[in-house]
DNA sequence: CCGCTTCAATTGGTTATACCATTAGTATCG
DNA sequence: CGATACTAATGGTATAACCAATTGAAGCGG
């Protein structure tokens, strides 16, 4: 065996489709409670048979992603609403705090960030801006913007180009939702600190984009620093 | 609205499916590690199409139950092999490199070495003196030592206290030992590798009993740049 | 104009059938 | 005896047709 051939990618069809629709969810393109396309329109756009999407889709509702209604359509399930995922309940029977979550963030975000200021692409920075206005609209509507937290931190994920760096943060993603969930509520009570969190965002973006791996090393430790403090002083 | 009429039920025919199927598991009439009858046997057994059939089938491999194999059958999932799958599972849909992996480490285990510096007690220090005890002895004895290797880290792990770390560690490295544990080998079949090795566990290790943080993080670093740098080499 | 019924379009759920892809076991040939 | 080739079994995919629930608009009668 003299030489290491290809590695072959022996992939279901649903599984890949699985993937796309996840990936579609995760990063805000299919919003909460939104209805997304049908069976037979998703279908055709990706060139597969409806069997194969419903297969996908199945493996979502499953999962507590998407939410099925006969006549109606497929909607995306807001997080918050109960069931969590596995992994979720997994980490809660295991008494995982918020304090618990930061410190792992802590260790996986930072690095994250230095990765993506050295490989970031354009369509990865429209990724970090959108959800960054999207998190400044909805906090001027009044609202905690959550959703668009937790995408902006996902945008770095993908775009370090690490799939296993992406692999994780999306099965994390449940959890990172609800852990910045309760973060925020906590912080929405004094005013000024979600602008604080919105500029440290803007900061680590720019660190980013300008290609400068410490920076953004140092502003993502400085962020999770921050909400940690903060969480810390609350009486834990 | 006078009487509470019939409840009916609305229930889909994959869900009735589902239902047995999920009893039969639970009651032991299908046994862990069993194959069960194929889906065509089972379409003709209910008296549905193979589709419904198959329905069922996806959401109990989804939850983890049953096991799907193409050409092989479908079978019994055995209970302890349960937890650790559903990161393993997704996994294998995914094509990260040593290098991925390495990256990902590299913020996960730096930061758990800080952590653990300052967190470590009399016993966490026990387990990875064992380890590194236990890799030499594997060395002297011709062998790689690729478990007390893993142990080494896994005893980090723990010494930081924190749960999250250790679901993530521990789901980690089942992925890296089913995975990609044969790759490792190339590094420690050259000579003066695995001193190296031991000597940087040895560093960590002495960083950490000391109760400081930074050392520990950089030993930590230098530890998982000299294995990066080392595939880099290779030609990857 | 309002309220009810009816109907048609949309969408997920089910069935049936055929074929592809992978695997294990067996037969065959050297 | 061993390696190869074939075959059968089984899950995966693709079509096409129809069923069932939901919605909303059209139509009708008051």
């Amino acid at each position: 065996m003299p030489h290491k051939l290809k590695p072959i990618k022996p992939k279901r069809i649903s599984d890949q489709v699985f993937d796309q629709l996840r990936e579609l969810i995760f990063r805000g393109e299919f919003k909460a409670g939104e209805k997304i396309l049908t069976e037979r329109e998703l279908a055709e756009a990706f060139g597969v048979s409806r069997t194969s999407v419903r297969d996908a889709i199945n493996k979502l509702v499953v999962m507590g992603l998407l939410d099925q209604k006969q006549g109606q359509g497929t909607f995306v399930r807001s997080p918050e609403s109960k069931e969590k995922s596995l992994l979720a309940t997994m980490v809660e029977s295991q008494d995982a705090s918020i304090s618990d979550l930061l410190e792992v963030r802590m260790g996986l975000e930072c690095n994250a960030a230095a990765m993506a200021a050295s490989r970031a692409v354009e369509k990865d920075f429209q990724f970090m801006e959108k959800s960054i206005e999207e998190m400044q609209k909805e906090v001027k509507s009044g609202r905690l913007g959550t959703e668009a937290d937790a995408s902006f931190h996902m945008a770095i994920a993908y775009a370090t180009n690490n799939p296993l760096q992406v692999f994780i943060m999306k099965n994390f993603y449940d959890f990172l939702f609800t852990g910045i969930k309760v973060n925020l509520e906590g912080l929405y009570k004094i005013p000024g600190n979600i602008e604080i969190i919105l500029e440290q965002h803007t900061l680590i973006y720019q660190a980013i984009r300008e290609g400068n791996p410490d920076a953004a090393y140092r502003a993502m430790k400085q962020h999770i620093d921050f909400v940690y403090d903060f969480f810390e002083g609350q009486g834990e």
